[in-house]
DNA sequence: ACACTATAGTTGTATGTACAAACAACAATT
DNA sequence: AATTGTTGTTTGTACATACAACTATAGTGT
């Protein structure tokens, strides 16, 4: 096993490449004061007032579990609020939360912008694309 | 923001892969009674007996300080020693160490097998590399 | 109305990984 | 030789995320 098999290997680039654009999107979500997966849940929050956990976990691809904690901390932070509702809960987002979206909509572009400019914009949607692809294939 | 777009965001879809695979990898790996990356890292051992923590660090792309606790891992588990030597730790494998290689190259042999047979041979081969080449641009 | 199953959410716990600060050893410079 | 800077490793702490087990509510068939 020479070392540079490594790179040959799908787990080990794809996890190099998860945590290299991570800590971009981190950088581009810093001023918001939330990390990005937070930001990606508070807008959905924002699009859909009263979404439901469950349709939240289906939308980020994350479980139920996970989730709860995420809508925790951004009922702590004063950004959204549970209404329970028989067995389930409606996040809604507070005028904090509601006032945050711009600030969250930019944070994105950034994202964005800045791998853009790096890959290039064709490449980068082209890897965006074939990263959803394989995933969606592989999650069976 | 409609929903899906979320597909078009690459932080989002290299994340989601990166969890997806990682299953597979772990499920590949479980055999070995070691995690996938402990089992690079124990490749690593395997292949240059003497091998320096920040040399791993290196090849696994990994911090240091992620390295010490992987390698205080295999030690606890008994396939791997550390001969400090002045400042530095020079990591040698045990005999169960050297037992394990072969399955070790199994499971990896397998992840490759079940990823491709899913993508396509070629499919897996093109996005490995085009995640591999985005990483290495993005880290900087 | 009652028992059974399915659904939504929560909680405890575990894993992988990082960062920052500390520490230890070595190197270079005065 | 003492000082200062550099390099390799460790430790404390934190975060994202998952799974399994649990609770609570809703729906269904008898």
């Amino acid at each position: 096993m020479p070392e540079k098999y490594l790179e040959n290997c799908l787990y080990f680039t794809v996890n190099k490449l998860s945590r290299v654009i991570t800590k971009m999107a981190e950088e581009s979500f810093r001023p918001t004061g939330i990390s990005p997966t937070h930001g990606f849940l508070m807008m959905l929050v924002n699009n859909k007032p009263g979404i439901t956990q469950s349709e939240l976990a289906e939308e980020l691809h994350m479980t139920p579990s996970t989730i709860t904690r995420f809508v925790d901390k951004l009922v702590v932070k004063g950004l959204a609020e549970r209404k329970v509702q028989g067995k389930m809960s409606h996040i809604h987002p507070t005028e904090a939360g509601t006032e945050i979206q711009r600030e969250l909509e930019k944070a994105w572009k950034d994202l964005f912008r800045n791998y853009s400019d790096i890959l290039g914009e064709e490449e980068g949607k082209a890897l965006t694309k074939a990263t959803h692809l394989a995933a969606g294939q592989l999650d069976s």
